[in-house]
DNA sequence: AAACATCTTACAGAGTGTTGACAACCCGTG
DNA sequence: CACGGGTTGTCAACACTCTGTAAGATGTTT
């Protein structure tokens, strides 16, 4: 597992790069909010480390850049700042915990398994099936099944329907679902997303003039309905 | 989503059960270690808040055994007890995040709303369900439910009733409400506003006559009374 | 080069939000 | 208690945006 470390005194860096690649995990560094940003992008961390008080964009910034990037990588800040205020901040800008300088390495450590744990518990089971209304999805093989109908799908298709699948009853903004199957930072034009979801119905909703499986939500995006 | 709250103390216990109600969590309630396990066997929260000293096993105990029924349940610690020894005991025993008793409102608000955030992915922050009377609204589904009658609604329609429920027995001017719905810088026709109430309580009160739920404050604007 | 999948363009049709007209209403005033 | 100015409720038409989909363009694989 990677994490990045975005710290700019050098003995607290050092000190938690060590600390966490003694229990196993790969560390990037960075010395600032700016190359954080930069180091995220280019090596993909599972982890995020961010300190808040750093030069050149401080760790808010970063957050708010990095979760532009990723929706769902774990944020911890660490901060000698320890107002509640500040802790605030950080939990509306997404971050998952917030930890208090001088920390123990104990603490850090405890702290990082715990969000590991919970962040990435269920992440063996993104190749399982699933099932959207009667229809059985296999991520693995991209088809899915009806009865004993076969369903050819594409990569994007599947992506689309883990997404509605994993937000039940959610009305999704087409943006959301452009990001999830297509990825944050594509360049998309207005009519793509509509001109898949019409392909895919007309593969998987026994009647593609009355969906039931991907509804659409006008003004906003698609839902699916259990 | 339903939150499990075991803790000793009366006054706070209710507090909390009341701010979380008001949230739109629903709320189950335990005042020791052995009441805990029982209701999470029983009731199956989605959440858990552990007061560490409690009577007839603490809450490290009945975090240990919940743990044990569920290993993927979020577990808040609340506790008096903040120092460091205390709070790695709680990340060892798996807990997601630990609040030092005195505690605001707001911390605990955004604590829970982190926790959930990274656990429940759709349901934090301004996704969480809210209460409007008899109507519990759902933002991230754009519908409202009253019984097991479903009502759609438009983004518009949730940021309206949000503004409401945020601001209880208070008459809202039309100004606010336009600018918290639309934008600050729309420039708007008089009776935009009106059409829209109207429109929205035909859905949602019911008898649009005589309104319970958006009152009309003469002169002023509109106002929600709980 | 053919076959295939994906993306863009273009346009029609559906669905919403906005507006102005007018009726109904509230409330202070004579 | 009737009046009148101002405020709010509602209707129906309009304008506009959003969505579905066919057909052509582009890119990729074999």
């Amino acid at each position: 597992m990677k994490v990045l470390v975005a710290e700019d005194d050098r003995y607290t860096r050092e000190g938690l790069a060590e600390l966490l690649e003694s229990e196993g995990y790969s560390v990037v560094t960075a010395v600032d909010g700016q190359e954080a940003i930069e180091r995220f992008q280019h090596n993909r961390p599972d982890f995020v480390c961010l300190d808040i008080m750093m030069p050149n964009q401080g760790g808010y910034e970063a957050c708010r850049k990095i979760r532009s990037l990723s929706s769902d990588v774990p944020i911890i800040f660490i901060s000698a700042k320890s107002e509640e205020v500040d802790r605030l901040v950080g939990f509306e800008l997404g971050a998952d915990d917030f930890i208090a300088k001088p920390f123990s390495v104990r603490e850090v450590l405890a702290r990082v398994r715990a969000v590991a744990r919970r962040c990435f518990a269920a992440h063996g089971e993104i190749m399982a099936s699933f099932k959207l209304g009667d229809l059985q999805i296999f991520p693995a093989e991209l088809r899915a099944m009806r009865g004993d109908a076969t369903i050819e799908l594409s990569p994007r298709d599947v992506a689309i329907l883990r997404l509605l699948h994993d937000h039940p009853g959610v009305a999704l903004e087409r943006s959301k679902i452009f990001a999830h199957a297509w990825g944050e930072s594509y360049l998309h034009n207005s009519r793509t997303l509509d001109q898949h979801i019409s392909q895919l119905r007309k593969r998987i909703e026994p009647d593609p003039k009355q969906p039931r499986l991907i509804m659409t939500v006008h003004g906003v995006g698609y839902r699916y309905d259990p």
